[in-house]
DNA sequence: GCAGTAATTAATCAAGTGTATAATTTCAAA
DNA sequence: TTTGAAATTATACACTTGATTAATTACTGC
């Protein structure tokens, strides 16, 4: 009887293969389904495998929660692109409502990571680092787009639109994500950039360029 | 060596407390800390009689977020009173940022079970009932609202505004039961109840009362 | 081409899981 | 008080889990 074959991959690659895997299983399986031996299954590889490079599960889940909430940040600060910050501001939630970060393989490792939060301290922390970021994004296009309206709106008052506004976002996200109600006969896209302009006090033709 | 002691208790006060500690253990350890030898130490019980009361591991964790579901909207909605339209709306969402709907045990629970959706198509009809029941709460007010100003809005602005209503609380409810952000100091209600005011065009003063 | 090192496999282990069932105990009715 | 049925316990089972280790293989540098 003969082993199966096999071939070395340089350690980012490896890593990001069973990184990769991890998440594809906990998308269509769940948290309780991303075992390891069905993460080396998809990786292409034994299960021992996994050890050389995390040190145990645990380390493993958070590693592939980390780089999952950068890339959706990334992503999504992406569709910023450059020019005033209106536009940037505007780049930025039409990101958030569409896919790819919108879908619904995106929510389900986003709330399958997210049930673990309050019991598991390492998912805890991961989890506060990528959530800052990503409302200190907010806060600082936020202030940015009032300034350059000439608002001279204080440090405490673009603090509270971005808390505001973070929570249309998560919670446009979520619905949009969700995919229960009908929303491929709507605009979300318009109706995230005019619900945010009202909550702004900015004139909504002004995001719809 | 003498068996423990035991009394019986009425079926629904045996399925009562069976789900009270399934909750339990979900917001303390997380769904994979639900195990039955848990749940059953937790309701002071065998582990063997879940089975008396639920068919299947499945079925008892189904019924728990069901309940708690159920719970929690109802919670919310008591919130409502009664009186004009504006005031049972503002009584909706000052009950949707406070405790206990918006608390941290309460979003591990809420996690824990979403992340469960998109892979256990029992879960997801159970998801979807709850949540639909939340969205035509808010609907209805949102349309009372409008009506009770003497606004003439379609029944699909309505509806838009209640799209947008609902994310507003649902991101506002996850921020603030996150805990991450100082939000002891801030006046979540006054933030939540003049957001809404803005988004659907009334006076912020009307909410305030 | 060869040797040595490091990556990878294969096989095994102990612990914990949900489930099943038989043995007991409680309680209400007679 | 006794009896019988239903609730509860206790025990066991088959399976899956994450982890560990020795044996093998692939690749690098010479």
């Amino acid at each position: 009887m003969t082993r199966r074959t096999f071939h070395r991959e340089p350690e980012a690659v490896r890593q990001n293969d069973l990184i990769a895997a991890t998440l594809d299983s906990v998308a269509e399986l769940g948290l309780a389904g991303a075992t390891v031996r069905e993460v080396a299954n998809r990786a292409g590889v034994t299960p021992g495998l996994i050890r050389r490079y995390f040190d145990n599960k645990e380390r493993l889940v958070a590693a592939a929660y980390r780089t999952f909430i950068a890339d959706l940040i990334e992503t999504a600060a992406a569709g910023c692109g450059d020019g005033p910050a209106h536009t940037r501001l505007a780049g930025l939630i039409r990101a958030s409502v569409t896919a790819p970060v919108a879908d619904g393989r995106t929510l389900s490792i986003w709330a399958a990571f997210i049930g673990t939060v309050n019991s598991d301290p390492v998912m805890a922390e991961a989890h506060r680092e990528g959530y800052q970021a990503f409302r200190d994004l907010i806060e600082h296009l936020v202030g940015e787009c009032l300034r350059e309206r000439g608002t001279d709106a204080s440090q405490q008052l673009i603090r509270r639109h971005a808390i505001v506004l973070n929570a249309l976002l998560d919670g446009l996200w979520i619905e949009i994500s969700m995919g229960g109600d009908d929303f491929s006969r709507m605009d979300v896209v318009r109706i995230a950039l005019d619900s945010t302009a009202t909550l702004l006090g900015i004139d909504p033709a002004e995001f719809r360029e």
